[in-house]
DNA sequence: GAACAGAGTTCAGCAATAACGAACAGGGGA
DNA sequence: TCCCCTGTTCGTTATTGCTGAACTCTGTTC
């Protein structure tokens, strides 16, 4: 473990937060280092283009070189590339947007973002990550993965970001339950009040789960009596389609506990 | 100058390109230092989640990490957190896609891209980096860059991406002026072939350029007699709203040399 | 207007620390 | 089965990065 490489880090990830820019001072004193050392650290950042120094106020900033980077991590991320078709073709047949994330620690990282063909405005870029327990993806991915990695995230912290988001242990237990059962998992406002996610995982080589792929709208359209279940089929199918693409044996449907 | 923080960045910088994930012994040949040396710089990396590492070949990758360090940046910087809005209502004006750009060395990275209207197929998202000398928006901000940078680029590498990309310095120069003159740039199929672009640039504070706003679309329909004054009309526009609100005065026309 | 306070920056010296060479473990290919 | 190549670990050396103190400059306050 390179310490001067961590605490390089440690500043980009103080930069990350909280205020957009900060002083030597302030930083050294987050991080519990000193001012001199900071500083360095900083000049090095800087002439690699990963922090910027405001001419004006002398503070330091996050720099440009940080977004190629992770541009780069985006495209050589297999899962994405492989995605992005199967992405459209799932937007045009049921006319609502596709994400396609990852999981990150407790969070779902949204890898790839397909429109839907007549949507006007729509945020959300790709990169954005959210608490896996308020997603549709979320709920997909984790309920395959190792049941070891399964209990720690039921024993982590679980934020709500809305009222509606499930934070129990045993009621997240059961639903990822259901979710092995049925193929693919449903969350109903619990991300963004009024809409709602339908998500199916998605396999690599190894059978792990390298993903999820799923839809997203307002809960009237998307979980409305009469297209729920297509929605939901065409989902699992998408999904079932890339993992064979990846290499994946192990598509959808109840399997073995770890 | 930290060393060991250097040496960390190449080994991103390395993995940024070529192959999608390269070996321990491959890396310390490239960056040119021994094996464990990078080993520990990795492992260090790793923990902190700018890079993973593949379980079944054991080569290195980068990782997620990284797009939410290239998020924070998009999200702290100011021209594009205001250019937001502007760049909607210019998109919605005119019909056409809309980007925001900032300079990075002798690249434009667009950090901000407002879909036209009615458009179906949307590639390129935020984050991509172009030659400036291919793009209107490049054009737009090196007009009024310090002269010392506008001679550095010029005598720099100009790459063609086209067959009708201008790498002459000479020409260049003269397009400089006339941008100057006009208060817009514009580029035809120097970029893509079929493709065109318009931009004004945009400035900040202490009256240099911050970055450009442009038009992207179709010759035929963006360099069009009858549209073409409109839309650089309602794009230097929109720029110069977007100068005096990030409180540069020096909005668009002609200008002193630094 | 002058003095102060706080910022970012620089310098020199000590010692911690990161880099290296050599040796180890594990796979894949021949 | 053997060999070669991979990623990994260990221990030593001196390189290298860290700290405290001092400097410069801007902005504020009295």
């Amino acid at each position: 473990m390179v310490q001067s490489v961590r605490r390089a880090v440690h500043v980009l990830r103080e930069l990350t937060g909280a205020a957009p820019r900060l002083g030597v001072t302030e930083l050294a004193d987050r991080i519990g280092v000193s001012k001199p050392t900071v500083h360095a650290l900083l000049r090095t950042l800087e002439a690699e283009g990963l922090v910027v120094q405001d001419a004006e106020s002398g503070k330091y900033q996050l720099g440009p070189a940080l977004v190629t980077l992770g541009n780069a991590y985006l495209d050589t991320h297999e899962l994405r590339t492989r995605s992005m078709t199967w992405a459209n073709a799932l937007a045009a047949k049921t006319g609502e947007a596709v994400w396609v994330g990852v999981l990150v620690g407790d969070q779902v990282m949204v890898v790839h973002h397909a429109f839907r063909p007549e949507g006007m405005v729509q945020a959300l870029e790709t990169g954005a990550t959210l608490p896996w327990n308020a997603t549709a993806l979320g709920k997909a991915v984790v309920a395959f993965a190792p049941e070891a990695q399964q209990e720690k995230l039921l024993s982590g912290t679980l934020v709500a970001l809305t009222g509606r988001t499930v934070t129990d242990p045993e009621v997240l237990r059961a639903q990822l339950e259901q979710v092995r059962d049925i193929g693919y998992a449903v969350e109903s406002q619990e991300l963004t009040l009024g809409d709602a996610g339908i998500a199916a995982p998605i396999f690599e080589r190894s059978s792990a789960v390298a993903g999820a792929i799923g839809l997203v709208g307002p809960v009237e359209r998307l979980l409305d009596e009469e297209h729920r279940q297509a929605h939901a089929i065409a989902t699992r199918e998408t999904a079932r389609n890339l993992s064979r693409e990846l290499g994946g044996f192990r598509a959808g449907g109840r399997l073995p506990a770890f």
